[in-house]
DNA sequence: TCATTAATTTAACAGTGTTAAATTTTTTAA
DNA sequence: TTAAAAAATTTAACACTGTTAAATTAATGA
């Protein structure tokens, strides 16, 4: 019967919806907004309705990050598509990769494990400023005698920050890496980085 | 009085009694395990009792944060001053970073917002493949001739990943620099890791 | 129309952070 | 030493969370 078809395909829809939803009220207040009575609102059921379609919350989170892997995907692939050489690919990659972190913040959050509710925190302690200050100083050092602006400084001291929290990060979430390599890795980049300040 | 101050000691205590006490879950059970009533069978009180010392677990939170600041900024000082050409300095107060970060997980964690339950997640998902697959390849390509080594790639593909994720990261949680910034931090740092992958 | 099945909701449980009231303990003063 | 005042601590409750089972409503098939 063809209303069998046309129920599937409804069913369908509300597990998009819910999808839907519940990414709507991340965009708009935070992860931590995001409740299974929140998302039954603006589905318009009531909350035990979503296990129909999700055996749990985390089962909502495990689909969204497969929709933003899928999203990231097809960008990298386009932006890689839209070069020939190598080199201009990989700088293009890398940078739908950066854009797609920003256009799909929520997901990108996610995805990675950035928790954005620390940055209020941090923020709120004068402490959290001495361990950048003392690099930031030794920077100034290294460049002497040239003596820096601060935007100068600034560039060179994320560049650095950027590389060991990234490897930070992804070590914690994936663990993968193996000690050695992390070296490796660590040692390749500081070095790099090092050699672009004396320039 | 001199009992005076033996309560007030005590008090300290307990206020210290209550971070050690939170650590010690967060460090056993993880984040999501850490609440109040837990924290008050560790200290063996009940839960209300807590609000005596801090205002709210935000407010715990916040103190333990503090704490992780000034622990990393005694180990970045004293890395600093085991050397005294700058370059030594700057490499040896990064690796004090990278040591912290990994000595003291469960509070880096918490200062830099990395949500380590994400990592659950992505594993289970063939799709969170793809993006690295598509710019592994495209690294092997800019390599060519030569054929590199699983691992030489991998070191490639890492220090890349790092960097860019990394400054998203800080991005996301400090909100800080300017676009402009970011561009100059990112190109800095791309071409510098293509230049020494073409080495 | 009646029985069966499906869809949906209500009610409940155990947990969370947090607050107010009740209770116990300790300290002070007579 | 005992009564009153103050402090320390707990119990009970509220509103919220994810989740499940039972009750109810709506739709279907004979």
């Amino acid at each position: 019967m063809a209303s069998k078809d046309r129920i599937l395909r409804l069913k369908e829809e509300t597990r998009i919806n819910i999808l839907d939803a519940s990414l709507q009220i991340v965009k708009q207040e935070g992860w931590n907004a995001l409740s299974m009575r929140k998302i039954a609102d603006v589905i318009e059921y009531t909350a035990p309705i979503i296990y129909e379609y999700y055996s749990s919350k985390e089962a909502i989170l495990l689909e969204l990050t497969r929709k933003g892997f899928l999203i990231l995907a097809k960008d990298v692939q386009a932006a890689k598509d839209k070069h020939r050489l190598p080199a201009k690919q990989l700088e293009a990659m890398w940078l739908a990769y950066w854009n797609f972190a920003f256009a799909e913040k929520e997901l990108y959050q996610l995805m990675f494990g950035v928790d954005v509710n620390c940055c209020e925190m941090a923020k709120k302690l004068p402490e959290s400023e001495i361990p950048a200050d003392l690099i930031w100083d030794v920077i100034v050092d290294l460049m002497a005698p040239h003596i820096p602006t601060e935007d100068e400084v600034c560039i060179k001291y994320y560049t650095f920050w950027s590389v060991i929290h990234g490897l930070i990060s992804i070590n914690m979430v994936k663990r993968g890496n193996t000690d050695e390599t992390n070296r490796e890795i660590l040692k390749l980049a500081i070095s790099g980085i090092i050699r672009s300040i004396k320039d």
